[in-house]
DNA sequence: GGCCTTCTTGGAAGGCCTTCCACACATGTC
DNA sequence: GACATGTGTGGAAGGCCTTCCAAGAAGGCC
């Protein structure tokens, strides 16, 4: 039915070795015969086989990736440079979208045991030290996104550092009495922002209030949407709680993503409250969202991240010697917008009268 | 190196025939030697090749999606339902990423030649007739997701209708003096709305004012963003020149699609006037985003169309006999939220005095 | 002319599975 | 006992390519 290799030898009045080597313009051929080879497959409208190629190659020229897709904003961002990558390499990408952390596990064998994939991007997941392992032993190349293991590479975020400038923002804005609204403490981001948050306070000698730092994993199960807890809900029910503290309120929140803020910034509105007067807002990730809704937030330079996430796994495939390094931590950017108060702040500053 | 089902054969001291029996739980096995397979399988933690399968099987377990990669959110949410949905069916999904339209054609040729996918997933995308009958003739099975054509399956939105009950909204608040801006024009839903939007008004006995409907192919190449139209920067400029076209100045506009919409509130705020109080807007698509800032805007169910869109697709794979219907064109819904002013004139509705 | 290289080419083997045909055996029927 | 039927199994063929080995042809050198 479809027209295969020997066809086109045949026509060629070639062998199949022959056409093969013109298919992967390898070693040397007569240039009269690649170009009779060449006029039969045009001729032909010939096209390889991609699974009986990917089988005699022992490559599969496609990679997957395993990517949460319960949030939202950052995964598509990141998932657009990814997929943009991978295209200018020829490969194609295989999506394995995760919607509940419980089945990650089944997508890692998945992935692992069935070789439809040459190489592996896992986005934003923990991964455990046995599968750690085994992608090691079945020589799988992997690269960690917005994650961490030792035994493989990654490409990660200065989160700490991150949310210390977040924070320590905030504090030259003024404010003193600043929460911090937080996803769940059992991924790494999580627990390095809120480390970040913490030395700010500490450096500028004050002391966290524990009643001030709420993780969406304080929620129960069924209020706050499931997975990571970075989502609105959780921002939304994450903002309540602590606007039901009691007084004195904060001034000021830091908040772990900005797609909490935005929940974040509704429950302050529904309160009755304004933002930044009342109280300032900072977020975390610098989704497109974030420019939308004049969110302040530290920008995660996403699209560098897949591209350069592409570049290592591609170096990995190739089995090109690696420059030393295996681990790559980008940088956040604080990017002032409306919710901090800074651009208020300002005008109020000039307006003025100078006291001196 | 790895297991191959020779050895997983011997081991269990069977024929190969009777492992891949097993494997694909086909016909009758005596329980006996089927248990003898399994168990030589566990103990040899054998997983068949996927390659080598699907290469025998002539059939890959695995579905393309060609999608339009560049406005994000309408795309994210359908992709995001697409996924869950053929992760139920175990297959693979590949993701083709468009992010120029000029190169959409190439993915037609890869998809379409390489046999890499048993059907394929075509996403707010025009499919020209020479690839219509090409897919026809390869039997390679394809669904249209908000897009059309005669020849093959396809799910859409009633976009015509939707466009006429958001400008009736409009209507209905009082307003008469409607503008609208929209995409490209040479995009089928962007014609399909504006035909819902001169009907609303011709229905009401208004003549549309030609500077009033404003698309994004109307703006120079380098402002807008380029392709279909539907970005945030066309909305902002289409917005402006809409302000700049002189008095009187419309008092609602109806905006094809909700990022747009985003762009146009945006220019509206900065040119000092507010929303919805000096001009009201409706949008088109219901993404997240719209829930966030309050954007009364027409819902697509875009889940229920990625699930569809599978679905059929699963069954014109299996060559399921297909009920009648191949054309799926679901309604779409007013969702009111504040951007459109009902709320407003609610309450002042209320609270005034009746006259009678 | 004889021998050695260097190009270029053909095609078998191999990658790993599914499927189909054939066969062995058990069971049932008259 | 002869035959039909049904059940369970083995393994060759086939799916379509790449790669490697061998070998023919052509050219160079003494």
């Amino acid at each position: 039915m479809h027209v295969t290799i020997y066809e086109v030898a045949e026509r060629a009045g070639v062998g199949i070795g022959t056409v093969s080597r013109v298919l992967n313009n390898s070693s040397q051929i007569a240039p009269e015969t690649r170009a009779r080879v060449l006029k039969a497959i045009k001729e032909m409208n010939y096209q390889p086989h991609a699974m009986a190629r990917n089988l005699a190659r022992r490559r599969t020229h496609t990679i997957g990736a395993i990517v949460p897709f319960f949030t939202g904003y950052f995964y598509v961002e990141l998932l657009r440079s990814i997929q943009a990558a991978i295209s200018r390499h020829k490969y194609d990408l295989v999506l394995y979208g995760v919607d509940d952390l419980q089945k990650k596990e089944h997508f890692f064998k998945h992935v692992l045991q069935q070789r439809r994939v040459d190489g592996v991007l896992l986005v934003s997941m923990r991964l455990s030290d046995v599968y750690a392992r085994q992608y090691l032993q079945r020589k799988l190349p992997l690269v960690l996104v917005d994650a961490y293991h030792p035994a493989h590479d990654s490409i990660t975020v200065n989160n700490e550092e991150g949310a210390y400038l977040a924070v320590r923002h905030l504090l030259n804005l003024g404010h003193r009495r600043i929460a911090m609204i937080n996803g769940h403490r059992d991924s790494r981001p999580a627990q390095e922002r809120q480390a970040g948050y913490l030395r700010a306070l500490q450096d500028a000698g004050l002391t966290p209030a524990p009643k001030w730092i709420i993780s969406s994993d304080a929620l129960a199960e069924e209020e706050a949407a499931p997975n990571d807890g970075f989502n609105k809900v959780a921002g939304d029910l994450c903002m309540r709680r602590l606007l039901a503290a009691g007084l004195p309120q904060p001034a000021a929140v830091f908040v772990a993503s900005d797609i909490q803020a935005v929940g974040a910034i509704r429950a302050i509105l529904q309160h009755g409250l304004r933002v930044p007067e009342d109280i300032a807002v900072v977020g975390f990730d610098d989704v497109e969202l974030a420019e939308l809704i004049g969110l302040t937030t530290m920008k995660q330079p996403i699209p560098e991240m897949g591209d350069l996430a592409v570049e290592r796994l591609m170096a990995r495939i190739n089995e090109e010697p690696l420059s030393a390094q295996r681990q790559h931590r980008f940088d956040t950017r604080l990017v002032v917008r409306e919710t901090c108060g800074a651009k208020l702040k300002a005008l109020r500053d000039r307006d003025a009268v100078p006291l001196g």
